[in-house]
DNA sequence: TATGAATGAGACTTCATTCAT
DNA sequence: GATGAATGAAGTCTCATTCAT
């Protein structure tokens, strides 16, 4: 094939940018971030990155969609594996804060950035993002079919709900250098909420 | 005795820059803002800002730690009239979601602006928000002594897990144009979610 | 009169001013000085500043023009008293050194901005101090009538030579902070040198 | 291998900034420069004077050590051919004048703003100028041995004596437009005058 | 006279992006 | 493809000066 440099050829480098790009951004963040910091964390000129990505807003954004297309691959086949609706919410939720520890740098910008972009980027629309909500959505449908969630769930809140829980939480670990609690425990007892929460009905409350 | 500019002394100035900053900063982001914009906006110099201002991350620092007093004051004169846990869990929860209506620019800097802030200014630390916070604690608290939360609840994750629900809905109510639901609907859902997540018990582990 | 207010009137204000002027002026030069700095060191309110002088240029002006002016006529008087012309040149030249103590502010402004001034300020010209230079010319003038100082000594350059060497003196004076040697040493040095130097004629170096 | 804009490499480029900030300081003084005139007599964006200098400060301090570098090096070989102390001495006078003619906006610059930067710029020793005064008291100290100047000599306050008087007759020579006297003429009576003053004896105080 | 809040022009500096090599 | 020197637009902030009170 085509002769590759000594450190790898396109598909290698621009994976170095992107990932030298996570490290930078979930490190001070996008706009404090400078392009001649990633080229140089990549081990590149400030302008091959212009080779692989049209600008600043590109890089962001191919690191969002790309990155979070494989964690969103990831996901699925692991909730595929699930049981029942339970089961797979269990499992989706451990995965979520498993990743806090094994894709750190990735969950910061996504969940710092994301924010962000939503109001500097008028036109990016963040379908990985959404899709990742999406199967949230799938195991909650399939939990009021199963009978596992009541049946007036409303699906576009909870998995809202749910999501925003996981990802708060993650951002409390991310942030204190601490880590004063254990993510393992923290899933547990966001499930141990959330499974009570989506199938119980209102608690009977007497005269409310 | 204090001289007035024409339109109102200086605290009013102040404030006028300070609304017209979260108006700005909730559109275009804190980085895409420019001094510039906010000063035409509030009618007044570029120059005046730095007579009340520090620089322009004072700006935002002041706009998170005096517009989040108020909330977290008034946030918490309403719950004090409350009743029990529950009833005071629910006034919490729907308080936050009419802040969307009410405050809807502050809601959006906070939103977006504190999770960079947070991360990326060293020093500072967000006391204010820190105390909406706390308020949420003393509801669980006071609720697992009640009996009306279960007593093995984890304080510090639920109430970041009840803030990450609502932040997370609240920002996609923000961020879509064309409102999909109701803010009041919303706040029942997820009280509904969360009153029976704290109290109820853990699933029946043979029932799975 | 007319009404003083409680710091003394118009005059006092006035001198209060330059007093601050030169205060401040010495510490940071020029151009790293505020109005309002000065202003408040002085007592007034920055505006206040402007019913005295035209602008920041015109404060520094009158201080030379005025200040230098105090200088030139002491030392006239002085000098007046004097004896022939190396006796008179001995007291300028003490004169000089004595200032740096008693007006060691006044001393530093002058040196240092009075060359900028040439540059930056176009139309200026400092009368005052070359009233002080042509103080030196008169008494070398006298001195060569007197036969005290060679017939063919170029004036112009001499007064030049002796207040260079003079204002250098001065200069690494105040710039150290150890004040490394006296000021009434160095008069005595100086005037040993320029006594010699301004009647010899070239020694005989035989083959030269 | 290195690679060169259209106008000569990074060497090169650095040095037409160099000389134009020599130009433009000589000109308006350091405060009243700016850095675009600067960019723009060099033949280079504003921003391309920050790839060779750390900042405004930064340009002024290199062109002091550099440039007062060269002349050091210059004058050093050139008293070194030098004959007794006298012989030396008369060297480096003249060469001192030469240079107003030859380097007339450096000389400019160094009398102008090396006195705002020696007393405002807290941290900046100024190396080189010190070398060109050690210059001077190599001279006198031989002159001394040699029994050309008189023993009880003052070299820490002749030599800065010398200076003072050549730089302010330098100073008076680029100050009026007029050019009133010829440098090599005005070396020749320093030279005169300090040949004299550093030699002689104490005038007899009993013929005053 | 005196005040000092307000003004707004303008400078320094940064940094994403380009393009000749 | 790769480089990195150069560009220049643009933003933050300062501060002399004004003027309504």
């Amino acid at each position: 094939m085509a002769r590759r440099g000594p450190r790898g050829g396109g598909a290698a480098k621009r994976d170095r940018i992107l990932r030298a790009a996570i490290r930078i951004f979930s490190q001070k963040g996008y706009f404090n971030s400078k392009i001649s910091e990633i080229a140089r964390l990549a081990g590149v000129a400030d302008g091959t990155i212009y080779l692989y990505f049209k600008n600043k807003d590109d890089l962001l954004i191919s690191l969002f969609e790309e990155k979070m297309g494989e964690v969103v691959n990831d996901v699925r086949a692991r909730v595929a594996d699930g049981g029942d609706a339970l089961a797979r919410l269990e499992i989706f939720i451990r995965n979520h804060m498993d990743l806090l520890v094994k894709e750190a740098g990735l969950i910061e910008v996504i969940q710092v950035e994301l924010r962000q972009s939503n109001k500097f980027m008028k036109e990016y629309v963040p379908v990985k993002f959404l899709e990742y909500l999406d199967i949230i959505s799938g195991i909650l449908e399939d939990g009021k079919r199963e009978g596992v969630f009541r049946p007036d769930l409303n699906v576009t809140l909870s998995r809202r709900a749910i999501f925003g829980a996981l990802d708060e939480i993650s951002l409390a670990y991310v942030l204190s250098r601490k880590r004063k609690y254990d993510p393992a425990e923290a899933a547990a007892e966001i499930f141990r909420i959330f499974a009570a929460g989506l199938k119980g009905s209102v608690p009977s409350e007497g005269g409310r």
